[in-house]
RNA sequence: GCCGCGUUGGUCAAGGGGUUAAGACGCAUCCCUUUCACGGAUGAAUCACGGGUUCGAUUCCCGUACGCGGUACCA
């Protein structure tokens, strides 16, 4: 009898969600599903100094934008409520306690300016950077060092501690990753962990274990990042728990940023102009506001169909997935063990193809905010459908589907005269007067008629059609862009149509 | 420095002892269209390096280089 999958995404809510963090969300959400799971989200508020007031709504939101929603988190509660760490805290103690009097860690008193001085001493060329380990806690101010009388006497007297764990010398331990197979750590390099705080709020060490164990979590996923802190992980899984109980872990890669090298940053997103954030956000404390895909004009499929794609695929040539077929196609071993430069023209291409795929219904609803958001005032709803399902193959962004599509909205009030001058001469205006002149006779009005009356009357005039289609789009639309013409005519209707030449027409003297 | 993890075109990547080393984005050229896109076609461009193992390594092993991550009372 398998246990039922739990998986968790335990973010900090210190400000934007970026690329990383929500792949991250992801592949959690989705291996869960797949396996008929529990998706948990939990919140990591372990450090009070850091909180950032509107981060942890910004995570509900974010998640909720993206479609995956959480089986069980602080705002929707569950079985093992509560789900923010910071709630939590009296549990952390008495397992921290549990390590002490097992031997597995020791009460350390050192002040931070003690330990600066630790680290500054002992900093040595081939060591700049000394840890709190074995080769030093002898030195330092704890309980190993100073015995047991000495450190009641100071717990007494209410000296400040933090409880670290005593780190064994020269043992090899291992973790088997899913995605990079067996990874072996030396006890001895890795140092002496803070695991509870003077503040008496547990580290992200002993926070994560404890949870982990409490909250039945089966499968841990996480950055790459991690992987170093691991082995301090799996100890106390060993020495509270037990390792046979421990989750199956998964370190994902990290996402580069798309010019150099190194982890995506808020800096990359000013200086590249790109977003890295799935939604704007905006420092409560600067006012500064970092742009998010959102923002930008971004589907939630497409971003979340790119980021699945950007580290994983199924092994086909499949691109484009929707949440429903990555539920059934993700898998862990798929998952690339190098990071991946983040690519954002690739990323405008996926939101292309979703606003193709994607149904009119869902994409009027966006499309009219954005026109809202530009005061252009929407006649009818099916004259705005008509509007996307013509302009819908042009866009990469949902911001353009308002340069492409304002002009079926409001006549066109300059004109790319410098297109038009050159060549006009009167034999145009006259086919222009009799053209928009004619549509009265043309019962019916659609592209296909527009276009045979326009050649016919074209022919009889002795001009060529094509050298008049320009001129008839700058009438219609003011510049060279946009749909097949008659089209663009033919959704504009007839009154409206004739106007645009005639505006355009009743220049044409003074040429 | 030390530890860990990586390394297939510019980017995302498939592949995994014998292949013309897929595909996508981007780029270039052409076609379509007397608009701009879309679409189609074609093209340039890749196995980090050095040793092994092997009849044969991009693929397996060992080094080296490079990159990234970690080295906090941050997560």
């Amino acid at each position: 009898m398998e246990k039922k999958v739990r998986v968790r995404f335990a973010p900090s809510p210190t400000g934007g969600l970026h690329l990383g963090g929500v792949r991250t969300v992801l592949y959690n959400y989705l291996f869960a599903k797949q396996h008929q799971g529990d998706f948990i989200l939990r919140i990591e508020d372990t450090d009070q100094s850091r909180f950032v007031a509107g981060a942890e709504e910004y995570i509900y939101e974010t998640l909720n934008w993206c479609g995956l929603e959480p089986d069980e988190s602080p705002l929707k509660g569950g079985p093992f409520a509560p789900y923010r760490q910071s709630e939590r805290k009296k549990i952390y103690r008495e397992y921290a306690e549990t390590l002490i009097t097992d031997g597995y860690a020791y009460y350390a008193f050192d002040t931070s300016e003690e330990l600066e001085v630790m680290r500054t001493s002992h900093r040595t060329e081939t060591n700049p950077s000394p840890q709190y380990d074995h080769q030093t806690r002898m030195y330092m101010r704890n309980s190993l060092s100073i015995g047991s009388e000495g450190t009641e006497k100071l717990l007494t007297a209410k000296t400040p501690y933090v409880i670290r764990i005593k780190m064994p010398e020269n043992e090899v331990l291992h973790l088997n990753d899913m995605i990079r197979g067996r990874v072996e750590f030396n006890t001895s390099l890795v140092d002496d962990k803070v695991l509870l705080k003077a503040d008496g709020m547990p580290t992200y060490h002993l926070a994560v274990v404890v949870d982990d164990f409490l909250m039945q979590i089966t499968h841990a996923f996480r950055g790459e990042e991690w992987l170093p802190s691991a082995p301090v992980h799996v100890l106390l899984w060993r020495y509270l728990f037990g390792e046979e109980n421990m989750p199956a872990w998964a370190h994902f890669p990290l996402i580069l940023k798309p010019d150099g090298n190194g982890k995506l940053s808020k800096r990359d997103s000013e200086r590249l102009g790109i977003p890295i954030f799935a939604m704007a956000w905006t420092d409560p404390v600067s006012g500064e506001t970092i742009s998010g895909f959102r923002e930008k004009g971004f589907l939630s499929e497409a971003f979340v169909n790119m980021l699945a794609v950007l580290g994983w695929n199924d092994g086909t040539e499949q691109e484009i997935y929707s949440l429903e077929e990555l539920k059934e196609k993700f898998s862990i071993e798929r998952v690339h063990k190098a990071g991946a430069k983040f690519n954002y023209e690739k990323a405008k291409w996926f939101n292309q193809e979703w606003i193709r795929k994607v149904s009119v219904d869902e994409l009027s609803g966006l499309v009219r905010k954005i026109y809202n958001d530009q005061q252009v005032r929407i006649p009818d709803e099916s004259y705005l459908r008509s509007v996307i399902m013509l302009i819908r193959d042009r866009c990469h962004l949902l911001p353009e589907f308002y340069t492409q599509g304002r002009f079926f909205f409001s006549a066109p009030k300059q004109w790319d005269l410098g297109a038009l001058k050159p060549k006009w001469n009167v034999a145009k205006t006259s086919f222009f007067k009799s053209y928009s002149n004619a549509f009265g006779s043309i019962s019916d009005w659609n592209a296909l008629n527009l276009e045979m009356v326009f050649k016919e009357l074209a022919n009889s005039q002795g001009i060529k059609p094509g050298e008049l289609q320009l001129p008839l789009r700058i009438m219609l639309v003011g510049e060279k862009m946009g749909p097949p013409v008659f089209e663009i005519a033919s959704l504009l209707g007839k009154e409206e149509s004739k106007k645009r030449i005639n505006n355009l027409l009743d220049q044409t003297g003074d040429w």
